[in-house]
DNA sequence: TTAACCAATACTTTGAAGGTATCAGATGGA
DNA sequence: TCCATCTGATACCTTCAAAGTATTGGTTAA
C-alpha cells in the first residue's frame, strides 16, 4: 500500500464511477480497475460492492475514506512544511543570551523575530558568557546574545551596542556622593565580580581598567551571578562595576556612579558561520538593520 | 513522493549509514542512493549533510523526520483499521429501537454488545414501529428492536420477548378493583391507543382481542406515544391496553389488570438480511444466545 | 430486442526502481 | 607520504509493476 493507492481509493470513492475516476487521475479505465482490485487484495477487505451498473462504498469503504482523507492531508502538509522548514519560515532556533542583555536588547529582538518568523519557536536560553561560548561551538544553540568575545572564526557576530560601566555601591559609601569615581578612588576597596571563568570579557575589562590605573584590585568575592554581586554590594561586602543597563533596576540603599574613561564592552550577536539552520539568518538580519 | 520514500528516508535518518540503511529495508546501496537523492530532489530540499565519511541530517531533515513517522503511524493505522472494520471489530452500528422495549430488552442487548465490541460506535435511535420499518428498509438503520411485523423477507428477526398486554386504568376506575378483565369488562370503555400508522401490530393485536370476543372497540383518542397514552388514562380520559414490561413503572394512581386470554406481541430484533455492516452479526449472535 | 453503458479481462508496452561493477573522496595507520 | 579501507556516487544493465489498447460480458433503458 501506498499513498498512490489511496489517491486510487480516493477517487473511486467520490465519484462512484470507475471512468471517470480514472480520468481523474488522467489514467484509462483498465489500469484503473486492476488497481483498485490490487488494493482490495491487499488489504484483504472488499471496499466496494459493485456490479456493471452501480459502485457503492461498503461499511469498511466508508470509514477508510475518512481515514485516507486524514493521511494524506497530513502527508501533503508534511512534504509542504519541509519546505517551509528548509526556507527558515518554520521551525525551531535555540537562542542562548547572558543575563546581562536580558533587560535591553533581547526582548526587541526576540518580540520582531516573532513578528516575522511566527512559526519559528524560539527556544530562550539565559546563560553565562562562558556557557553561551561553548553551547555555540557544540551546535546546542543556533544564536546567542554575550560579550563580544575573543573573536573567534567560527562565529559571525554583529554589534548590538556597546555599555560602560559603572561602580555601584551602598548609600551610605564613602563615595557615595562624588560625581564621577577615578580608578584611585577604587585602591583600597573590596570588589566583587563575575569570575573569568564565568564572563571572561566583563573580568578582564575591570582588571584591564585598574591595570590602566596603575592598582592592583582586591578581588575578595566571586559569584556567577549578577544578582548576587547586586545583593552582596547591597550587604555591604565590597562595591561592584557593572554595566550601565543593569543599574536602572538597582534597589534604592544602592546607588551607580560613572568611571572617568570607563571601561566598555560590546554586546553582540553571534551565530556560528556555518550554521545549518536556515532560521537564524532572518534573526541576523534583524540585528544587522537595527544595529545600524 | 509516496510511503515508500519516507521509510526510505527513516531508515537514512535512523542509521545515518547508507550500506546500513539499503541493508534494513532488503535492498543494495547504490539504488538506495538514488532514491535519497531523488527525494530530495523532488522535496526541493537537502535532507542530509553528507561527505563520503560522514552522514547527518539537515534541520530540516530532524523536522521531517518527526513528520514522517506521525505520517507512516496513521498511515498504517488506517490500514489496519479498516481490516478490523471489515471484521466487525470496529466501526459504528446504527441501532434503532421502540420505546416500548426501551426499559426491558435494549439496555441488556446494548450493554453485552459493548462489552464485545467495545470499538463499534452504537448510534441508538428511538422511534416509532413503523418510523423503524421504514429507516430498515432505507438503509438507515443497521438493526432494530421492534414488534415482530408481518413477515419481511429481506429482514433477519431474531425473537426477544413475548410481552402480554394489560390493562391499565385510574386507581378510582370501576374495574380498579377486579383480579382479572375480559373483553366484556371492556365493551363501554373509550379506548386511547397508538394508531395503526405508528405502531401496526400493537394495534391490531388490540382490535384482534376485541373482535375475538364479539366487542367492537370504541377508540377515542389515538396519540403517537406510549407516554402520552399513560398520561392520558390518569387524566381520566379512558383507558389503555399496554405492555406488560411498562406497567412496572406506572404513577401510583393508575392500575394495571392481567387480561383474560390476553393478546401477546413479540419484541424481535431484526436486521436486513443483506446486511453490509459487519458489525451487526456479533449482535444477532448476542440475540440469538439469550433468546434461547 | 437492441443500443448504450460500464466494469472486467487479455495482451502489449513502458519506465521507474533495483542490481552489478566501478569510481572517487576521506580517513587512519605504517 | 603512501596505502589500505571505508563509504557514498555514478554508469550501465535488468526486471517487474503499472499503464495503454482492444475486447468481452453483463446490465439497463428505450
Amino acid at each position: 500500500m501506498d499513498t498512490r493507492h489511496m489517491h486510487y481509493f480516493m477517487a473511486l470513492a467520490e465519484t462512484l464511477h470507475f471512468g471517470r475516476a480514472a480520468k481523474l487521475l488522467h489514467m484509462t479505465q483498465p489500469p484503473f480497475s486492476r488497481q483498485i482490485a490490487l488494493i482490495e487484495q491487499k488489504l484483504g477487505v472488499k471496499l466496494f460492492e459493485r456490479n456493471s451498473r452501480h459502485v457503492t462504498l461498503t461499511p469498511a469503504g466508508k470509514y477508510f475514506l475518512d481515514d485516507c482523507r486524514t493521511v494524506i492531508s497530513q502527508f501533503d502538509a508534511a512534504c509542504r512544511d519541509v519546505r517551509l522548514v528548509a526556507s527558515g519560515m518554520k521551525g525551531e532556533l535555540r537562542f542562548g543570551f547572558m543575563m546581562h542583555a536580558a533587560h535591553s536588547v533581547v526582548p526587541r529582538l526576540v518580540q520582531r523575530y516573532s513578528e516575522i518568523r511566527p512559526d519559528v519557536r524560539l527556544v530562550l536560553e539565559e546563560r553565562t558568557p562562558t556557557e553561551i561560548d561553548d553551547m555555540l561551538v557544540a551546535g546546542k544553540l543556533d544564536a546567542a546574545v554575550t560579550f563580544a568575545p575573543g573573536y573567534s572564526p567560527h562565529l559571525r557576530t554583529i554589534h548590538l551596542a556597546r555599555e560602560k560601566l559603572r561602580m555601584i555601591m551602598r548609600a551610605d559609601h564613602a563615595c557615595a556622593n562624588k560625581r564621577m569615581i577615578g580608578p584611585d578612588d577604587l585602591c583600597h576597596e573590596r570588589l566583587i565580580a563575575t569570575p573569568t571563568s564565568v564572563a571572561p570579557t566583563l573580568r578582564s575589562a575591570i582588571a584591564s581598567y585598574f591595570a590602566a590605573g596603575g592598582i592592583s584590585p582586591n578581588f575578595v568575592l566571586d559569584p556567577r551571578l549578577q544578582h548576587t554581586i547586586i545583593k552582596l554590594v547591597a550587604e555591604g561586602l565590597g562595591v561592584a562595576l557593572i554595566p550601565e543597563s543593569l543599574c536602572s533596576m538597582l534597589d534604592e540603599n544602592l546607588v551607580s556612579k560613572p568611571l572617568r574613561t570607563a571601561p566598555t564592552l560590546d554586546v553582540v550577536l553571534c551565530a556560528p558561520i556555518a550554521s545549518a539552520n536556515p532560521a537564524v539568518s532572518a534573526l541576523m538580519d534583524i540585528a544587522a538593520q537595527s544595529s545600524c
